[in-house]
RNA sequence: GGUCGGUUAACCGAGUGGCUAGGUAGCGGUCUGCAAAACCGUUUACGGCGGUUCGAAUCCGCCACCGACCUCCA
């Protein structure tokens, strides 16, 4: 099998050839969200970059285990000793709900979204509260390597003791020094030999809802380990690609690769892959920062920043408008921009299909090709893709317009190649599809009442009940009112 | 303060040392009974100052501004 995907590696900095390690085989690893709110407009971007990704792989023929983990053990609020609680328990207080029905009430509305956006789902989506046997093994591990510690019951990584041998940073570019002495000082760190060492295990307080039995103490994982151990599990000690967000590089990942590199003695992951932030006024979205606005709102345009709602579908087109490691600043001027192209894409493609073919052609579909898979073999660069899919909605209008021509041959060629990259790789669909059927059948009722309406007016009793008796076999029930008819389904 | 990244026309957003990215909006035209759509043409660009080069928005340096990470975060 061979491919020409070249992608950016966080890792070296550096445009690598992909080769998978196991051929035909891909591991894809992609951290997912903490579920204790609503997903938002950010949670979308990693979303659709993995599923372009997958997709595409998928389409050169490998056979992908897509990994994307939830987070359902929550996260410390605040690193303050005995006053942290962690997300999802504190909603859980604030909603009185069960921690596990947070998790699961945000879990549905993530998937609902997801599927709204056209995203494939994931080979395997674990759980974190559902590896906890697993973590605690690996920390097991990194004990006996030697790369962590006991205090009170908790288990804190040596990064000090890791760096000696191999090296702590090299993903997000830190020096342990500068480290040392820019890390904020923290209260109730003192269990930790260094503020940079983070924890594997936490000794849970006796009010702590969410903990498990473990030889250390009763209590909960720490922050990273969940990934290092569910990637490990699903897709091996070594696998291809493992992507997220950019702001996850650091703490995260760079803890990951400690992790898993302390625990097997060699680095996990071939292909870093992070996702850049969209902004809004210029700064990121983001959760905590109370700047984000829903998928939810989005879909519905139910929120003081909307000046309009805007489809899924032009959600995903406004996200692969942009190249993945460029920052996307969100505006409704933007969205209905995306809007907009969306549409002009979407009527090329029926349009398309009502094209006559001529018996010679202006139109180079093989140059056009092999133009968009240089595109997507560049990073995955989609805006670049849909600038050349928009040249050929360009010749598909005009030969439309009678202006150019396109032979059987051609047609067949940009039909299979829109089909290919719009909605295979792309993965867009028609939206305005569906409802307009709806509609229209609509309208074609109200024409047909009408019309019987005029015939009862004539009196032309056989007329009225004939339209009446065969609407009904349609489903389609007529109700005489005083002032005219109206009309439902079944 | 440390590390990293960005600054492209009205807006969004690509980009290679020399060749019109693309989308949206605007303007003019073609088509059309009218309108819409479509098509053709077209106006505002590469933060500032230097340097390298025959030639730089693209490479280098300095400056300005913005952002990300350094705490949970997609």
């Amino acid at each position: 099998m061979q491919n020409n995907l070249f992608i950016y590696n966080s890792l070296s900095k550096k445009k690598e050839l992909f080769i998978p390690l196991h051929e035909p085989f891909v591991g894809l690893y992609v951290c997912g969200p903490t579920v204790y709110s609503n997903a938002h407009l950010g949670h979308a971007r990693p979303a659709i970059l993995f599923d372009l990704l997958d997709r595409y792989l998928l389409h050169l023929g490998y056979k992908v285990r897509y990994v994307r983990n939830i987070t359902d053990v929550g996260h410390l609020e605040d690193e303050n000793a005995g006053e942290g609680e962690d997300r999802i328990t504190k909603k859980a207080r604030q909603e009185k709900l069960e921690p596990m029905e947070v998790v699961q009430k945000y879990l549905n509305t993530y998937h609902k979204n997801l599927e709204q956006l056209n995203t494939l789902p994931p080979s395997i989506e674990p759980r974190a509260s559902g590896h906890i046997i697993e973590q605690q093994e690996l920390i097991k591990e990194i004990l006996d390597k030697g790369f962590a510690y006991v205090v009170n019951g908790s288990v804190y990584f040596d990064v000090l003791k890791y760096n000696g041998k191999y090296n702590y940073g090299k993903l997000s570019g830190r020096i342990l020094e500068d480290l040392q002495s820019n890390t904020r000082v923290l209260d109730g760190q003192d269990e930790k030999r260094n503020s940079f060492d983070f924890a594997l295990w936490k000794k849970a307080a006796p009010e702590h809802i969410m903990k498990w039995p473990s030889p250390w103490s009763i209590g909960f994982p720490g922050w990273h380990l969940e990934c290092s151990a569910m990637s490990t599990k699903y897709l091996g000690e070594e696998f291809d690609i493992h992507g997220g967000g950019m702001d996850l590089m650091f703490p995260h990942h760079e803890c990951e690769i400690a992790q898993s590199t302390a625990a097997h003695g060699k680095e996990s992951v071939r292909y870093w892959i992070h996702n850049n932030m969209i902004t809004i006024n210029g700064q990121k979205m983001a959760r905590s920062l109370g700047n984000f606005i829903t998928l939810d709102q989005l879909f519905s345009g139910d929120h003081p920043m909307l000046l309009q709602p805007y489809s899924p579908m032009t959600i995903r087109f406004f996200i692969l408008q942009a190249h993945y490691r460029s920052t996307v600043d969100f505006s409704n001027e933007a969205l209905q921009a995306a809007e907009k192209g969306l549409q002009k894409l979407m009527k090329a493609v029926s349009t398309l299909n009502k094209l006559k073919a001529a018996d010679s052609s202006a139109f180079d579909t093989e140059k056009l090709k092999e133009k968009c898979y240089e595109a997507l073999n560049d990073d995955l660069n989609s805006p670049v893709l849909l600038s050349h899919l928009f040249e050929a909605v360009k010749f598909i209008n005009s030969v439309s317009d009678g202006n150019e021509k396109i032979d059987e041959a051609g047609l067949k060629a940009i039909k299979e190649l829109f089909n290919t990259f719009i909605f295979g790789i792309l993965g867009l669909k028609d939206e305005t599809k569906g409802k307009e059927d709806e509609h229209l059948t609509g309208e074609l009722i109200n024409i047909i009442v009408d019309l019987r309406q005029d015939a009862k007016n004539r009196k032309e009793w056989d007329v009225s009940d004939k339209i009446r008796q065969t609407l009904k076999e349609l489903g389609i029930v007529i109700k005489d009112r005083k002032d005219g008819a109206d009309w439902e389904r079944e």
